[in-house]
DNA sequence: TGCACTAATGAGATTGAGTTGCAATAAGGA
DNA sequence: TCCTTATTGCAACTCAATCTCATTAGTGCA
């Protein structure tokens, strides 16, 4: 696992604190791992991720939970049925989002930072999708099974 | 459950034997079933609805797979973790998609045939997301939550 | 700095949707 | 009508997700 600086040890800290959540080894080694992932990763990713420390698997899987519970994670199923947990990132003091997608054949998931998407709403659409709240999940072919 | 007319039944029943599959009462039940949803249903929701006929809840499940596995119907996880199957429509002969909708308050699931969704591809995204093959999964308030 | 309170941990047990094995049945072709 | 084998019904199994509970340890406060 990467070392961490001070600063970034103080944020985490901070981050749990604010939360209302106790500062742990376990709990902090999880949002440090998150925070090095560019992907959205399952508890069974993290498990393997962490083997070496030691943490138990029940207590990463609440760690994940009591992260997901107070908003400093997302959990979501990306059509795979497969839980995965990512980091919320802010900028200033609202949480900014991006598409994810998975390969319909090989599996892949990825983020797209950098893909926006237009929803055209009809007659019958909800009246949410005009609002930026919306959680975006795209499955086709990655480039590789193309 | 809807009658059928000798028409729908005979559809059905090519339908099947189109795609390989023996014509069997469990098998036309569910089929008829997805026919006549307007959302996509989970096994459980199935053995629920046909309940009556006294089918086993492994041969449904086999049913779905089956149709899943010769393309007459999708089987999706849409971000709640549950699998969802939903007969594939038909425009003339190609398949015409619509993008799903999950309120992230109470679930409720439903298709979105009239939404469009335009993908603005950034440098880093998959080639494939400029075609057609690409399923769309939203995931926000409904209308009822928001 | 020590104490009390209680959140969090670790190890194990439990749950249930999803899936499979197998013998009996029945659809479809000859 | 008979043969082949896909399909069924039922029970059993798998494994990720979830919970139980005794023990440990983070925090607030004296
Ligand atoms: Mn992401
Ligand atoms: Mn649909
Ligand atoms: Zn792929
Ligand atoms: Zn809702």
């Amino acid at each position: 696992m990467r070392k961490r600086s001070p600063k970034e040890a103080g944020e985490t800290h901070a981050l749990l604190r604010e939360a209302g959540l106790r500062v742990t080894d376990p709990r902090v080694a999880v949002v440090e791992h998150l925070l090095g992932q560019t992907a959205p990763v399952s508890h069974a990713d993290l498990c393997r991720s962490l083997e070496s420390a030691g943490f138990d698997r029940a207590t990463l899987y609440r760690n994940l939970m009591d992260l997901a519970q107070v908003g400093i994670v997302t959990r979501t199923d990306l059509g795979d049925h497969v839980w995965r947990f990512e980091m919320k990132r802010r900028e200033g003091n609202h949480v900014v989002s991006h598409p994810h997608f998975v390969c319909s054949d090989c599996g892949t998931v990825s983020c797209l930072p950098d893909v926006a998407v237009r929803i055209v709403r009809g007659k019958h659409a909800p009246r949410s999708l005009a609002t930026k709240n919306v959680a975006i999940q795209i499955t086709a072919l990655c480039d590789a099974c193309a």
